[in-house]
DNA sequence: TTCCGACAGTGGGGTCGCAAT
DNA sequence: ATTGCGACCCCACTATCGGAA
């Protein structure tokens, strides 16, 4: 085993550190920033990777044993223990790689049922909640006691690929080197949450930085909005719009939206609201929020979101705006459950 | 001078565990 | 038995500040 740093050009095994395992875990990992950029026809060299919708997980193998640790730094062995030996079980005894862990449904990862895994580390817990997780990799770190992070994206992705056996629940993620608008296009009709293009040549920063780019499928409708909740804190305006849309003849609640507004928009909007004030709530059935206010359901909002959780509430929802061209009778739900 | 990255603060849905009711 | 709360996950965004470009 080992030698495969051997066969990297002199000019990259420069680039080598010699690392200490999990010491780069005292750094943070390297981190996307959302982008709404969609052409990539230009000079500059882009990688493609599906955006993979469930948590964060660096591995560590250092001997016989092999660790995994959270986005901050957390130990989750006991709650990925399938994850952890199929890491010891590995060839290979001296690497750190950089991945996500996810749970499918119906063939697409699904946040919500990886959530019933997440708090779980009781071997008959973990069993009884019957949910499977698969360790998508997508970066290597550290091998062969040398720090990788400086080297190039294909070099580091080459190597991964080489440096690891890969069995369920183990995957290398399923990466393209051009294309990037036609798969997110593609990736948005399947229904899927985006994608992550990542600068081939960067080194690996462990920091949010713009070599890697978050594309996501924007899930956008309008909602009529039929209260809202006091500021806390430093907040002025409101917290939050309590909104909802139209279905079988009553206003259906569909959650909350409190991001995206500036100061002025929390003003203005507190200001149009007080006018619309009502002492009854207008949605149908009953909405829990404690210290909501509610008023007549004449204003529609234009809210971004990534999806409907199960229990048909917003999933990620920022506000956009307010929309004076509709009517709020016309506002009804644009997609269907899932 | 302008831009970028990091941080703090406020807001969302959901899960689990635990304490209070 | 139910409810509420905090701690984690995922995340959105604004505002601010200091240093890099």
């Amino acid at each position: 085993m080992g030698g495969l740093l051997d066969s990297l050009p002199g000019e990259q095994r420069r680039l080598l550190r010699t690392a200490r395992p999990g010491a780069e875990l005292a750094a943070r990992p390297m981190l996307a920033t959302l982008s709404d950029r969609r052409d990539f026809s230009g000079d500059d060299d882009w990688v493609f990777e599906r955006k993979l919708d469930g948590v964060r997980l660096l591995a560590v193998r250092d001997g016989e044993r092999a660790t995994v640790f959270s986005r901050s730094g957390r130990r989750l062995d006991d709650t990925y223990p399938e994850i952890v030996r199929a890491l010891a079980d590995q060839p290979r005894t001296d690497f750190t790689v950089d991945g996500e862990v996810v749970a499918f449904r119906r063939g697409r990862t699904d946040f919500g049922r990886l959530q019933q895994r997440m708090g779980l580390t009781r071997p008959e817990d973990i069993e009884a909640a019957g949910v499977a997780v698969t360790y998508y990799v997508f970066d290597l770190l550290r091998l062969e006691g040398a720090d990788l992070t400086r080297l190039p994206l294909r070099t580091r992705k080459s190597l991964l690929r080489r440096a690891l056996t890969y069995r369920p629940p183990l995957r290398m993620t399923p990466h393209r080197n051009e294309g990037g608008a036609e798969l997110l296009a593609a990736s948005c009709d399947r229904g899927w949450e985006g994608l992550i293009a990542k600068r081939a040549d960067a080194d690996y920063q462990p920091r949010r930085s713009r070599d890697w780019l978050k594309l996501k499928c924007s899930r956008g409708q309008e909602f009529v909005v039929g209260g809202f909740t006091e500021p806390a804190g430093s907040r002025v305006g409101l917290g939050a719009l309590l909104i909802g849309y139209h279905q079988g003849g009553q206003l259906r609640y569909a959650g909350k939206v409190g991001t995206g507004f500036d100061r002025r928009s929390l003003l203005s909007l507190r200001a149009r609201l007080d006018g619309l004030r009502v002492p009854d709530q207008p949605f149908g059935g009953r909405v829990a929020e404690p210290g909501a206010r509610w008023v007549r359901p004449e204003l529609v909002a234009q809210v971004d979101f990534t999806e409907w959780t199960r229990d048909g509430m917003l999933r990620h929802p920022r506000y956009l705006g307010l929309r004076d061209d509709k009517k709020p009778g016309d506002v009804v739900r644009e997609r269907a459950a899932g």
